[in-house]
RNA sequence: GGGCGAUUAGCUCAGUUGGUAGAGCAUCGGUCUUACAAACCGAGGGUCAUAGGUCCGAGUCCUAUAUCGCCCACCA
């Protein structure tokens, strides 16, 4: 067969997804007597593009799946996409106006509607075909969009619901309004950020008094709607005040003083002036005490006819210059001072949020989220890393009513209809008349659903709900959920809290949260150029190796770091990532391994059970792949990615590669085909087949490349059986044993590298070796010794007879002696003696102070001083050696 | 203001009931040994951030401190 030399990626990744997916491999069933395991794809924007988050946590859920669906389990992972109201409604308005200079409005609500879905049919797919290259195991039969029917349909009940139940309501309140976007906005879409502002210190005269107070803000142009000044109740200094009045300047509006508890004392100058209409904290304030609303601030950010003529129309930023100049020249600024402060932004364009009062639909989530909080406490859902546990019952605990209209025309609509008397109605279906009046002029509200609304539904109604559909009954609750800690909040906590309630039970048991991924420590962003498209790297070594190194940053949930290494090569700048290039050359190496047994396999059939009458290095490698195999499964089972992929690596490379392979080699590659030949084929064979099923949840690709090329019949690794362990395959004798041969190998090569003998001058050694079992072990291995370590003739005695012209060593057990005359070194020999003895003692001096110690041979555990004293047994024989063959010298 | 995480070899990071510090990459030396130079063989390199404490024994547990990073919060 022909297999060349370096493993090409390209073709082969190509070649297999449109196989696994057209063969159904992928398809989960309804029903099945499997056991059930299902992971939730977190829905990508629908236009978007894959980042490397998305390939990291892909390649963590494929590798879950795919080890499930090997298992034996039922395993479905769901794709689906999310309409993303906001940032999709942005791109497709910027796209009408750059391409078409039409704005959104001009064209009306359906036509614009009917314009996003062109452009999602468009430009949508993408996602969904990036998907596909990362390798992911996705049953594209059950694929769901957000806005989907299916989907738009759990929307509405579950509003319906939630307002019969008087859990969702709508009203006037104080919410972060967005003047770019033109809508409101949630608590959690509007970040506050650190900005570098002034805080204006402004006085007040107070009313039938020539007395003033001095109030601070950083905001004055707001001053034109107070309607208030605050002092708390205990302040000493204020008392006076209490029931009088102050008059605002510029406006001359008598406003009254209120005593309240919000109000901190040592802040400033303990006066705060009240804006009822445009700050949280003096909303509250004002309907505590019953202090008028005065909009001065318009939905755009602009002054209102409110703030009076001379700033009507300002922007808000230029009325404040204006009021300061105004207050300055009134000799009421009182001074201007340096602040740090945070300010809320908007996620999306990052403008200055305006707290604005507007009417808007709110859902009640305290007693929702008092249920998800129990739901984790009791450990029907669990956070990995756990300390996330606690961030998650925080935010519950302080959870506030969430906005959930928005006024966007690409989403969900809220099914509510007004009549003309503005009476509510809301419903399943499109009513016809007023259920309160009975009038037929109904109109529906003009907004839609905050987009992780539709989201926070995503676990159960993608399987159908509100249908009692198989998979609804199969699935839920999912298995796993995993997903970053960004949207612990927006997506995971709702989904929990919407499960509960309307499913009756957790949307998922376990949480797995993935951190950032990272470019030498750094976020990427366009602006920093550090971006690292999956696409090219996928391209440039291959995806499977790209998941590989995924999977093996993966550690405690902290974040993934991609080094970046930068090389000029003919004038450009190659940006490349070791970690990569490591797992591309992890890649490489399984490819040669399976060239190696292909090229020497002729006829040879697969063989379920080739390990009888073998040599020790057979069982060894046995032990050791089962010892793999559980190390695996349980690294899978909790989410030990990275151990996961060092085991498969070691294993793979240094036990595989390095030693079995080299130690069968002459028997495989022998002319004449024997039975032990055939034996010894089928036995390189075994383990290879089974390393690739062990591979493949990780490394898909090439696992399915090269098994199909083996002799045995299957139809795909992909669903070819997950290794199970076989315990009475694991022998801790033949490893030890193993252990000495290789440090016995090691050693010899060691003494050749240092005393910088010919490399391919063949060697005599002379061992030194008491213990009868192992001195058998190592004459039975006297031909692997042979051939790793270039030696010709090996002479096994109890002990050695000290000799001039000879290269030392010892090891646990074994004296090693290499005659050298004529070729050694004496003074070199002498160094790499005292070095070795130094080590020794070092080690002794440690060894014998602890157990010089009463209180260690007393307290510590048997078990650890023996294994002391024999180490130190050893040690010292060691140590004797080396010392003798020093003073021959 | 609260909370969380990090600090181990030049770099990126492992280190699961406390029991002689590990890997990959990089570095140095040697090899085309017919699977693989994207390879093979060998080597060097760490007072585990600092200071205390518990313990026979601490990278691992406790308490402070420092530096970095992140999250939350209604001091205008």
């Amino acid at each position: 067969m022909e297999i060349p030399k370096t493993y090409e990626p390209k073709e082969i990744e190509a070649k297999w997804y449109p196989i696994w997916e057209s063969k159904g491999y992928f398809t989960a069933q309804a029903k099945s007597d499997k056991p059930a395991f299902c992971i939730s794809i977190p829905p990508p924007n629908v236009t978007g593009y894959l980042h490397m988050g998305h390939a990291l946590q892909h390649t963590l859920m494929d590798t879950l799946t795919r080890w499930r669906r090997m298992k034996g389990y039922n395993a479905l992972w769901l794709p689906g996409t999310d309409h993303a109201g906001i940032s999709t409604q942005i791109v497709v308005e910027k796209r009408l106006w750059e391409q078409e200079k039409i704005k959104a409005k001009d064209l009306g609500r359906e036509e614009f509607e009917r314009r996003v879905w062109q452009w999602k049919e468009h430009a949508g797919g993408t996602i969904q075909r990036q998907i596909r290259k990362e390798g992911a195991s996705c049953d594209w039969t059950r694929e769901r969009f957000t806005l989907d029917e299916g989907l738009s349909h759990a929307v509405r009940e579950v509003f319906v619901r939630l307002y019969e139940e008087g859990l969702i309501y709508r009203g006037a309140y104080m919410v972060n309004w967005c003047p770019k976007d033109q809508t409101a906005l949630s608590d959690l879409e509007a970040p506050k950020k650190e900005v570098k502002a002034k805080l204006y210190h402004i006085s007040y005269p107070v009313k039938d008094s020539d007395e003033k107070i001095i109030v601070a803000t950083t905001r004055p142009e707001t001053m034109l709607g107070d309607t208030g000044v605050a002092i708390h109740p205990n302040d000493e200094r204020y008392k006076a005040y209490h029931g009088k009045h102050a008059v605002l300047p510029l406006v001359g509006r008598e406003i009254p003083f209120v005593c309240d508890e919000l109000v901190e004392m040592d802040f400033g100058t303990g006066v705060v002036k009240v804006t009822p209409a445009h700050d949280p904290n003096d909303f509250k304030m004002g309907l505590t005490h019953n202090l008028a609303q005065i909009n001065v601030i318009d939905k755009f950010g602009k002054m209102t006819e409110d703030a009076g003529p001379e700033f009507a129309g300002l922007d808000r930023f230029a009325a404040r210059k204006l009021v300061i100049e105004k207050l300055e020249a009134q000799g009421l600024l009182v001074k201007i001072e340096d602040y740090t402060h945070k300010v809320g932004h908007c996620q999306r364009c990052d403008t200055v949020l305006e707290p604005l009062i507007s009417t808007q639909w709110f859902a009640i989530m305290k007693g929702m989220a008092q249920e998800a909080i129990k739901a984790v406490q009791d450990g029907r859902t669990q956070f990995i890393p756990e300390n996330w546990t606690k961030v998650f019952y925080d935010w519950l605990e302080n959870i506030q009513d969430w906005c959930i209209s928005r006024q966007l025309w690409w989403g969900h609509r809220i099914p509510a209809w007004y009549c003309s008397s503005n009476h509510i109605n809301v419903a399943r279906e499109t009513p016809s008349t007023c259920s309160t009046c009975g009038s037929t002029e109904l109109r529906q509200d003009e907004d839609v659903l905050d987009t992780w609304f539709s989201s926070a539904l995503w676990p159960f109604s993608t399987l159908g709900w509100p249908a009692q559909t198989d998979d609804l009954k199969t699935f839920y609750p999912t298995s796993e959920m995993i997903t970053g800690f960004d949207i612990i909040f927006f997506w995971v906590a709702r989904m929990m809290m919407m499960g509960l309630k309307f499913m009756g039970d957790v949307p998922f048991r376990r949480v797995y949260i993935t951190g950032l991924v990272r470019v030498d420590g750094e976020k990427m962003s366009k602006m920093k150029g550090n971006v690292v498209d999956p696409l090219d790297v996928f391209e440039r070594y291959g995806t499977d190796a790209v998941r590989f190194t995924l999977a093996s940053s993966v550690t405690g949930g902290t974040d993934v770091d991609l080094q970046e290494v930068k090389k000029k090569v003919g004038g450009q700048e190659i940006r490349e990532y070791p970690k990569m290039e490591a797992a591309r050359n992890f890649a490489n190496k399984i490819w040669n391994a399976s060239r190696f047994m292909f090229m020497n396999l002729g006829d040879t059939e697969f063989n379920n059970s080739p390990f009888e009458n073998a040599s020790r290095y057979d069982y060894w490698i046995l032990s050791r792949l089962n010892r793999a195999i559980d190390d695996i499964s349980s690294g899978l089972e909790q989410f030990r990615f990275f151990d996961v992929t060092q085991t498969l690596y070691r294993f793979f490379w240094n036990d595989f590669c390095d030693w079995y392979i080299e130690l069968s080699k002459p028997v495989v590659t022998a002319k004449e085909t024997t039975p032990e030949v055939v034996a010894a084929r089928q036995r390189v064979m075994y383990i290879l087949e089974k390393s690739f099923r062990l591979l493949h949840p990780v490394m898909p690709y090439i696992t399915e490349e090269l098994w199909q090329r083996l002799p045995h019949k299957g139809e795909s690794i992909s669903i070819a059986e997950f290794p199970v362990s076989d315990q009475s395959q694991i022998n801790d004798q033949i490893e030890d044993q193993m252990r000495s041969v290789i440090a016995l190998i090691t050693k010899i090569r060691n003494v050749r590298s240092e005393m910088n003998l010919p490399a391919h001058e063949p060697l005599t050694v002379k061992l030194g070796i008491k213990e009868e079992a192992l001195q058998k072990v190592v004459q039975e291995s006297e031909d692997a010794i042979k051939r790793l370590a270039k030696v010709k003739e090996i002479e096994i005695k109890p002990d050695l007879e000290i000799e001039k012209f000879a290269a030392r060593a010892v090891i646990t057990g074994i004296e090693i002696s290499i005659p050298l005359e004529g070729l050694i070194d004496l003074d070199k020999e002498r160094d790499r003696l005292s070095k070795e003895l130094a080590k020794i003692e070092a080690e002794i001096e440690k060894l014998s102070e602890s157990l010089a110690n009463p209180n260690f041979v007393e307290r510590a555990q048997p078990k650890i001083v023996e294994q002391s004293r024999n180490r130190i047994a050893d040690l010292t024989s060691q140590r004797e050696t080396v010392k003798a063959n020093l003073a021959n010298l």
